[in-house]
DNA sequence: GCCGTTTTCGGCCCGACTGTTTTCAGTCG
């Protein structure tokens, strides 16, 4: 069964196939734009089950039957009719930077190119030469890019993107003036994965800081290098693009490079109904012919007449029309955190002290957390018997009495193929916060996975549920399970679910956790560290929450610690 | 192909950079 990844990806193999082809502009952007409604919305095999893949924004009867045909075998006819005119190894030829559509299309037809290895035969036998618009600077570009296209890795973690974002911004700072640099992108917007990074910045001498961009010594390649922007290529091929534009026009730039595509193309849309054109160089009224500049990236949806939309709700979806309407959440906030569930030390498989973790806890300005070690299960040598997690617990008193810290006694007990947890009662019992997570045996399907979670959630001690669907970014998708039982098994056992900020994990995926709201579901938003300087992946969680429109009343983490112990007695009270 | 606060037809975002173009098409984001 494909992903909704791998829909979206075949959707938009279409969509490039149709511009190929050369049909319509407006029949292949559909395409495109389902694409992103896939990519953001829940799993695609449940709601085709329930016939609703119509509800969902920007698809209609006919991508609904080729999303069909896709989950159902892999395919769909408005492929394979494609594949009849172009061979499928053409996408390798369109994953060349600088060969587009046209490009493509003209050297299938023209010259039988299909597939890289032709094209490569092409230019060793210099086919090429003395064809128009193919001169030697163009051959030179596919080169490079067929190199990269060899050795890309296709989209990066979050957490890594944003250290090199950092690092190209300390390179930025220590050359010519500018006034503000930021980045924005993908990055910003807080997705899972990102393809390249896009940095904004003001100043009054644009080119200066373009042309120094351009010599960073990390940049292996230039791809462009104008007046207000350059593109550079690192090592394996991961795109930086830099825009420079002058200060008072901040927030129009920031606007249009926080993007997504989807989101600008609707806000534009929307804006043109009202005769105003917007990019990053202002919002043009085209029926006084005057321009309105924004300083700051509010203004620009003030001047649209909407409620400012954050970063991360910007998928292009339905978040115009809430903010339109004035129902946009007011999204969960990293400071409104009081403290962070889900940490281990080196009594299990963490990399520092429990003292040194309590210490951190406390620095980071909480006002609770708790050091949750994984029980003792799956003959692993590290976790902690019954023995241990009492001499732990006296220690855990100790020390964060000496520190002034509230730490709560706390395991990550595994979650067993039946459902039962790996402590019996009378230990669960002595914690204060237990995290059920299922850590083995990923295959049992669905319909045991499904009721393994569900038993847990009923399990009165149980207090959060771990990384809930197990995916490893770039790994694994996760275990499957029915995400609507086991949501509403959450909820009504009083259960949270976590969002954990493990840089792998990001878990749940914001789609889902958007679902789980809508089932009332209460979550945590973890660091899940296993070291002090991991605490910070909290912040990544913080990201996923906030795309799934979680607000501060949705999340356990954020009340005082009164309210969490009353949460937790609560549960325990049903039993 | 999708959609609707001009709603079932007629419209659909905007601009920078490159190469080889003597005025612009193609690509990209």
């Amino acid at each position: 069964m494909l992903s909704n990844a791998d829909v979206a990806a075949k959707l938009l193999e279409i969509r490039t196939l149709m511009e190929m082809a050369g049909m319509s502009f407006y029949k292949y952007m559909a395409f495109e734009k389902a694409a992103a409604s896939v990519e953001n919305a829940p799993p695609l095999r449940d709601i085709a089950a329930a016939g609703e893949l119509t509800k969902l924004p920007s698809i209609g009867k006919s991508i609904a039957v080729v999303i069909t045909q896709l989950l159902e075998r892999g395919g769909a006819d408005a492929l394979d009719e494609l594949y009849a005119i172009f061979p499928p190894t053409i996408v390798e030829v369109l994953g060349v930077s600088g060969i587009g559509a046209k490009t493509a299309a003209s050297l299938w037809s023209d010259f039988q190119i299909g597939s890289l290895a032709d094209l490569e035969a092409a230019i060793e036998g210099e086919v090429f030469a003395g064809v128009p618009r193919m001169g030697p600077k163009t051959i030179e570009n596919w080169k490079r890019g067929i190199l990269a296209y060899k050795g890309r890795q296709r989209r990066m973690p979050l957490a890594r993107a944003l250290r090199i974002a950092h690092e190209a911004m300390d390179y930025l700072r220590a050359g010519p003036a500018h006034d503000r640099l930021v980045y924005a992108g993908s990055a910003r917007r807080q997705e899972v994965t990102v393809g390249d990074i896009d940095l904004v910045c003001t100043a009054s001498d644009a080119a200066a800081i373009t042309a120094y961009f351009a010599k960073w010594e990390r940049a292996r390649a230039v791809l462009a290098e104008g007046a207000t922007k350059t593109s550079i290529w690192l090592d394996d091929g991961f795109q930086i693009d830099l825009r420079v534009l002058p200060d008072h026009l901040y927030g129009n730039l920031l606007q249009h490079f926080t993007g997504s595509r989807e989101h600008n193309i609707k806000l534009r849309e929307y804006a043109v109904r009202k005769s105003l054109r917007v990019s990053e160089n202002g919002i043009l009224n085209l029926e006084t012919g005057d321009a309105i500049t924004c300083a700051d990236e509010p203004g620009v949806y003030e001047a649209l007449g909407m409620a400012y939309i954050p970063p991360e709700l910007r998928t292009g979806l339905d978040e115009i029309d809430r903010a339109l309407a004035g129902t946009l959440p007011a999204l969960l906030d990293a400071r409104d955190l009081r403290g962070d569930f889900h940490m281990h030390c080196t009594w299990s498989d963490g990399r520092d002290s429990l003292e040194a973790m309590i210490a951190a806890a406390k620095a980071r300005g909480y006002d609770y957390h708790a050091i949750s070690d994984h029980s003792w299960g799956r003959g692993r040598t590290y976790g902690l018997d019954p023995e241990k997690l009492r001499e732990q617990r006296a220690l855990v008193e100790e020390l964060s009495a000496r520190v002034g810290m509230r730490t709560f006694c706390a395991s990550e007990v595994d979650i067993l193929p039946d459902g039962a947890m790996d402590f019996d009662d009378d230990v669960l019992a002595q914690l204060d916060v237990v995290i059920a997570s299922v850590h083995s045996a990923f295959n049992i399907g669905r319909e045991a996975m499904t009721a393994r979670i569900i038993r847990a959630c009923e399990n009165p001690f149980v207090t959060i549920i771990g990384h809930p669907t197990g995916r490893m970014l770039g790994s694994f998708p996760g275990y499957d399970f029915d995400h609507d039982a086991v949501f509403a098994a959450a909820a009504r056992t009083g259960t949270a679910l976590e969002i954990d900020g493990q840089a792998q994990r990001l878990d749940l995926p914001a789609p889902l956790a958007r679902r789980a709201k809508e089932l009332g579901v209460t979550f945590t938003v973890d660091s899940d560290a296993h070291g002090v300087e991991d605490l910070t992946e909290i912040e990544l969680g913080v990201g996923q929450a906030r795309r799934a429109g979680l607000t501060k009343e949705d999340v356990l983490n954020t009340r005082s610690y009164e309210d969490v112990r009353a949460f937790i007695s609560r549960k325990r009270g049903r039993a």
